[in-house]
DNA sequence: CGGAATCCATAACGATACTG
DNA sequence: CAGTATCGTTATGGATTCCG
């Protein structure tokens, strides 16, 4: 999504290409593909099933048209889902979860789950370290 | 880390705060949080032990001291990792993952793990559409 | 050494208007 | 209905300079 042109130097450190400390590892590939504000929300509402353009931006709270739109088109560039048009007027295009997008869905679950595992104990660190600086 | 005065109507809906379709859903929170370019970058360096911060700045490629800093405020804040300060000249400061901190580390695992498992597959997706789109 | 402060470029995003 | 196009704002992050 970013930088293409800065792999230059460098590049052969620790232990190759899976290392996670060179650019272009696994980790940051999956981090500049799923780390955005929407990508995650978007997989998870058509992890119940099939939508149509319209059913997501209902679920999907505060996402404008256009990140809808560019969203989706990231997801079914990547495989990880499909979009169908289906030729009418007015016209309805769903979407679904590919077979590679649908392995994406117990990882979101993981993220969830520690989300509100850990979410309170955040909550209050953030809150004390802001009320002992601001002193 | 952004919006907090937008938070004004509808907020009822769903199943309530733990809605993942709710602003403020425990998934949005951690997404904030760990959806950056560095910080499961640098939460995986010091899943190895403690680290002071220009070792830090050496395992993860490319990141800058301005972002380094901000980053690791941003977890010591949350109570996901310690700041130990030594009062020497030269100063020393050393950078430690909490309990709390060292539950993200799995979580890390498994990311990679997906990133591992399905990254070529979404390569060559992305070739393919971006090759049939450019005809 | 480990920052803080400033400046600046760009990328992300929202709002709005228009279209097949 | 499901987009595309354009614009303006804000967020993000790099480079640089300075400091205890």
């Amino acid at each position: 999504m970013a930088g293409k042109e800065l792999l230059d130097e460098r590049q052969e450190m620790g232990e190759g290409p899976w290392d996670p400390y060179t650019r272009d590892c696994p980790t940051r590939q999956v981090l500049d593909r799923i780390g955005d504000r929407w990508t995650v929300l978007i997989v998870g509402s058509l992890s119940g099933g099939t939508l149509r353009f319209s059913e997501i931006r209902k679920t999907v709270y505060g996402i404008s048209q256009k990140m809808l739109t560019q969203t989706l088109r990231g997801l079914e560039r990547d495989g990880l889902v499909t979009r169908t048009i289906y030729p009418q007027i007015p016209p309805k295009v769903e979407y679904q979860l590919t077979p590679a997008g649908a392995t994406l869905v117990p990882l979101l679950g993981s993220l969830q789950e520690w989300a509100k595992e850990h979410m309170s104990v955040i909550i209050d660190a953030r809150n004390e370290y802001d009320q002992s600086e601001s002193a």
